[in-house]
DNA sequence: TGCATATACTACTTATATAATAGGAATAAT
DNA sequence: ATTATTCCTATTATATAAGTAGTATATGCA
């Protein structure tokens, strides 16, 4: 039960972006370095989060990245959502007609609690939260 | 973000085994039948719960598996963590010593609070709770 | 205009884990 | 003996993650 990369690194990244909200472009070169991750990973990783709304490009020298919201109308589940698909433990909480038994599932209950714990704390927190919490912390390290 | 069949399968197996807890012994056979899962492949699980304490087998004929432990004292918790290995969202949260950036990191915070939740639900409930739920369900299906 | 700096796009590669499948050995009941 | 069951080990197929690579396109600036 690990998360992926994707997640990890796309937060991260989205978490810098963030930090340097009004502040003008961030290069995907800079995000690589500060959080170490591949350039051309990340390249990949952007362009999810380009498409899914998130952050805006501005292409050529001086470009870089910048999100599209402000922080604080970001929340953490949204991006994950778009890194790694929808939140959802087991298939058949996708949908009720997808196992005829699931009326009657107990298992399909407890998985169903463990998915709302989860949405619940990724729901419960923005950007903006993320934001002030990495650069209230010392040494402004933010990474994983 | 799914679970993998081993959680599915190896809980839903034992859950079986919680049913039938005080009835004998019960055999792959059946649960694999009942559960649609594959006998080789629950062979396997059940070999893991088995070297993890859950179950006890019962070798040869009218033999099969029951439950090492009264279904009460089984948490959920500990029959996934037998399956998959500790609940941990990202390996830094496994250590403070993981990354020098450990004691700042907001990420890692975020991940902690999404793990911490993802673990209260699995030690809240056990077998007994799930077998009850299951029981109590009209058509007695537990599957998923 | 030309050069340096960025992103954009697409394809490829590699490693790893999952999810089985298969065959036969060992054990126990009747 | 025969049948029913678990036990053990090896193999394989598939998917996904994670990263690499190369080239095209856009922009700022001297």
């Amino acid at each position: 039960m690990k998360l992926s990369t994707r997640a990890r690194y796309g937060i991260r990244a989205s978490l810098e972006l963030a930090c340097n909200y009004g502040k003008g472009p961030l290069q995907i070169k800079i995000i690589a370095q500060r959080q170490e991750i591949s350039i051309k990973y990340l390249e990949q990783l952007m362009a999810i989060l380009k498409s899914a709304g998130f952050v805006r490009s501005i292409r050529g020298a001086k470009g870089g990245y910048i999100l599209a919201k402000p922080p604080n109308q970001i929340k953490l589940s949204h991006i994950f959502n778009a890194l790694e698909g929808p939140i959802v433990t087991v298939e058949c909480l996708e949908s009720d007609q997808y196992c005829a038994r699931a009326a009657d599932c107990a298992a399909r209950e407890l998985w169903s609690q463990v998915q709302q714990a989860i949405v619940g704390v990724l729901e419960s927190v923005t950007l903006a939260d993320l934001a002030e919490k990495a650069k209230s912390n010392k040494t402004s390290y933010y990474q994983i």
